[in-house]
DNA sequence: CTTACACCCTGCTCGC
DNA sequence: TGCGAGCAGGGTGTAA
């Protein structure tokens, strides 16, 4: 899925084209997506305006009049497309449009001033949900979420507390999202490569006192990967071509995350990327500069 | 409690 | 050219 910088990407073009608009109208294509629609979802969204637009991890929360929260995950392939008068724009496109068919719209939207939101996704594995008024915190899907990376609480001192003691590898602790939320499969190598650890020492082993240096080092460049990633507008895998702002370009700048072969960046290093298989996925990594 | 793994779904790419 | 295997940025349920 988007991570969070993909999110953030989404949230930010969405914003200025649906605050303050009414919802009009709504079509569910179909009763589920990951999970089924929850009861009377287009009743209860139709005629609310939605007053802001924000982020949780990687969830989207629209916050409307009537004090509920749409909560929307956009999966794997989860992609929100906006048609206004001005044309067609979709904010932190993270696929190229090969993968986008209308047979894959499955939500659509109509807001006060005409314009249609498009929710689109191959494979489903996103979903929305909505929360009662007062009720965000309680939500399933938002009460066992870790601190959010970018936030103030999230330092060197709040990774040896979460992974103190913990025998797992320090890449599945960091995909955790009950422990930092937000964090995906390309932050977490390229993070972990910029601060030259290993993916496979375990989490634990960060937490020592001797390792304080490198500590603080992992939580910067975990916040330093996502800013960038950010100002740059996300990735966009598969697409090294648009530059019409619709698209990220962070993946340009990725050192390891599919780069199999290629020459390791870091200085005088002289090391190959790797991938390695980790609890089902992709690690890519350099195992002469991070230890 | 933790960790590991299968699974959900569709489509693309690669090797034979 | 056709076909199957393997892969894809995520989250959850189950088992050990």
């Amino acid at each position: 899925m988007p991570e969070l910088p993909e999110v953030e990407t989404v949230r930010r073009g969405l914003e200025p084209a649906v605050l303050g608009r009414q919802i009009v109208d709504i079509t569910l294509k179909r009763k589920d997506l990951r999970f089924a629609f929850p009861q009377r979802f287009a009743a209860r969204l139709l005629g609310q305006t939605i007053e802001t637009v924000g982020r949780r991890a990687k969830y989207l929360l629209l916050t409307l009049s009537g004090g509920e929260t749409l909560i929307v995950h956009l999966g794997m392939t989860g992609r929100l497309i906006v048609e206004d008068s001005r044309g067609t724009l979709e904010p932190g496109a993270f696929y190229d449009d090969s993968l986008r068919h209308a047979a894959h719209d499955h939500v659509l939207i109509t807001l006060s001033d005409g314009a249609r939101i498009i929710y689109n996704d191959v494979r489903r594995f996103g979903f929305m949900d909505l929360a009662g008024a007062g009720a965000l915190e309680q939500n399933a899907h938002m009460a066992s979420l870790g601190v959010e990376p970018l936030g103030n609480s999230f330092n060197a001192d709040a990774l040896a507390k979460m992974f103190e003691g913990r025998i797992a590898p320090l890449k599945a602790a960091l995909l955790d999202q009950r422990h930092i939320a937000g964090l995906g499969n390309i932050y977490v190598c390229e993070a972990l490569h910029r601060a030259g650890l290993s993916p496979k020492r375990s989490a634990g082993s960060i937490a020592m006192p001797r390792l304080a240096g490198k500590r603080e080092r992992l939580a910067g460049e975990i916040r330093a990967v996502l800013e960038e990633a950010i100002l740059a507008g996300g990735s966009t895998l598969r697409d090294y071509v648009q530059a019409d702002g619709t698209r990220g370009s962070f993946q340009q700048r990725f050192r390891v995350y599919d780069r199999e072969g290629a020459p390791c960046q870091s200085d005088a290093c002289g090391g190959t990327i790797k991938r390695i298989v980790q609890s089902g996925r992709s690690t890519f990594w350099c195992s002469r500069c991070q230890r």
